[in-house]
DNA sequence: CAATCTCCGTCCTAGAGGAT
DNA sequence: ATCCTCTAGGACGGAGATTG
């Protein structure tokens, strides 16, 4: 875990010119008339507005919804703050009596007495439905280099800064992750209140420089996705954020492990018929490679995040000695002969050549759009790749792709021309297409898939009873029709 | 700082059915 | 009887977190 360092002489010199500019910016608000240091304004504030800020409110509520002020952040934090002005601000004031009197005073949840809960009873409504935007290639980044603690806390706070002003106060971080009463709070009920905060201090030391840095005035400013992902080297962010429940980040740390490791199930893949999750097969070998979760271990989260296994198998053509011989020996090593007692591949009894491939994984998370996602990706090869060299190897990437593409092309046209060890598709960048058991195209992919090793070559395995009896999805393949098929 | 608790990695077994 | 492969689940011990 990294923790303070001193600084070098590029990041001093780049610091002084930070507070160079602040002050700057600072010098002008105040110039224009715009409110400055609203954080330091805990002390009460005066009832009425100024003429100032009145002129200026009145210019601001005139302005048409839609208009922004070029930032998205500012845009949402100026209506929030618009919207406590006036009429919220009003009814805010009559339910809340003294409340009111501090309307524009902060953004951020307070940690006064009596507030705090007033802030934990709206956050109580809210707190069940509530979720933040997690990438699942940050969640996984976090959880190989042991970030999970800090990941939970800076989810938690980028909740609790639900106007996105990008900071939040110690003191009310604190409060609201340690008191006794509050619904964020982290630690055990029984704890103490004075070891859940040492416990967190711990944590916030821990995260500094990569989830957030401390400032001289009591701020914890919260970093974006894209510093802490190239912070934690997880590259660029692939597949879907995932809206993760904030109470899931409420419960023991395995619970918040399970859960970081649920996104990557969650994100991987959209189907792209739209009627339902993709269910593309994945081993656990290869989670552990991908993730760095060892097979034990995934199943424990997956338990505890409720993420649903089904079962895959493929079918290939009606079965012959010979070529389910030839199969064992040079194709699947896990091939064996299935027999359709329900008839519905075809003939009441006919059989066919078939193998099991690796489980398939879908959690009932939500995935989230894109958003930004691929202006923080801009950013993370703006600074992980830099010069005529990453542009290069950004052409030969695309070269390869146009390449890959074409292959499994041939590859899914003719069902399992080879199989090798090349190393598992999520891994090497050639994606297999997601599925439907309804899609025709499914099965013939899927078979293509497992030939290029997802499921390393193996194994005998019957669908009809033992592990194929509790099987969820059992896929036929005969080159023309894919189904959903009924154990006998 | 020591006692306790929680979590996790490793190891082992079981299950499927055909081939050896 | 053993092996093949993949998954599931239990037992155990060590490491790290938590607690007073």
């Amino acid at each position: 875990m990294s923790g303070q360092s001193t600084l070098s002489p590029a990041l001093q010199a780049a610091q002084e010119l930070l507070y160079k500019k602040r002050a700057e910016a600072r010098a002008e608000r105040i110039r224009r008339g715009l409110p400055v240091d609203l954080h330091l304004q805990q002390s009460a504030v005066s009832t009425e507005p100024s003429a100032a800020e009145a002129d200026l409110t009145a210019v601001y509520e005139q302005l048409p919804e839609h208009l922004g002020w070029g930032s998205a952040a500012a845009t949402k934090a100026m209506r929030q703050a618009l919207a406590r002005r006036s009429g919220g601000a009003a009814e805010e004031r009559g339910r809340r009596g003294e409340e009111g009197k501090r309307r524009g005073e902060r953004m951020v949840v307070t940690s006064r007495e009596g507030e705090a809960a007033a802030e934990n009873r709206s956050a109580s409504v809210s707190l069940n439905d509530a979720t933040v935007k997690v990438y699942p290639a940050l969640a996984i980044g976090m959880l190989k280099q042991e970030y999970a603690p800090q990941a939970r806390v800076y989810y938690l706070l980028r909740h609790l800064d639900h106007v996105g002003q990008g900071w939040l106060a110690v003191d009310d971080i604190r409060e609201q992750l340690t008191a006794q009463a509050s619904l964020l709070r982290i630690a055990n009920r029984k704890t103490s209140p004075t070891n859940a905060w040492r416990s967190l201090r711990g944590i916030l030391n821990d995260g500094e420089g990569v989830f957030w840095e401390r400032d001289d005035y009591g701020r914890l400013w919260l970093y974006g996705a894209a510093k802490i992902a190239v912070t934690l080297a997880c590259g660029r962010l692939t597949g879907y954020p995932v809206h993760v429940p904030v109470k899931q980040f409420l419960g023991g740390i395995k619970r918040v492990r399970a859960h970081l490791y649920a996104t990557f199930h969650t994100g991987r893949e959209k189907d792209p018929t739209k009627h339902g999750p993709a269910h593309r097969p994945i081993s656990q070998a290869t989670l552990r490679e991908l993730t760095g979760v060892p097979e034990a271990t995934q199943r424990r989260y997956n338990k505890v995040a409720k993420v649903r296994r089904y079962k895959h198998y493929a079918t290939g053509r009606k079965f012959d000695p010979e070529q389910h011989k030839e199969a064992l020996y040079e194709r699947w090593g896990n091939a064996f002969k299935f027999t359709d007692y329900k008839g519905k591949q075809g003939a009441v009894g006919a059989s066919y050549l078939a193998h099991r491939l690796p489980n398939s994984y879908t959690t009932k998370t939500l995935q989230a759009s894109k958003g930004r996602q691929e202006k923080i990706n801009k950013h993370i090869d703006l600074v992980t790749n830099v010069g005529e060299e990453a542009a290069q190897a950004r052409e030969q990437l695309a070269l390869s792709h146009k390449l890959s593409a074409g292959q499994e092309m041939s590859k899914t046209s003719t069902m399992t021309k080879q199989s090798t060890d090349e190393g598992h598709p999520a891994a090497t960048g050639s994606k297999p297409e997601a599925s439907h058991d309804q899609n025709p195209a499914y099965s013939l992919q899927l078979t293509a898939y497992s030939s290029q090793s997802v499921c390393a070559p193996s194994s005998l395995t019957q669908p009809t009873r033992g592990n194929g009896a509790g099987v969820d999805r059992l896929f036929y393949h005969d080159g023309k029709q894919a189904r959903r098929a009924h154990q006998r």
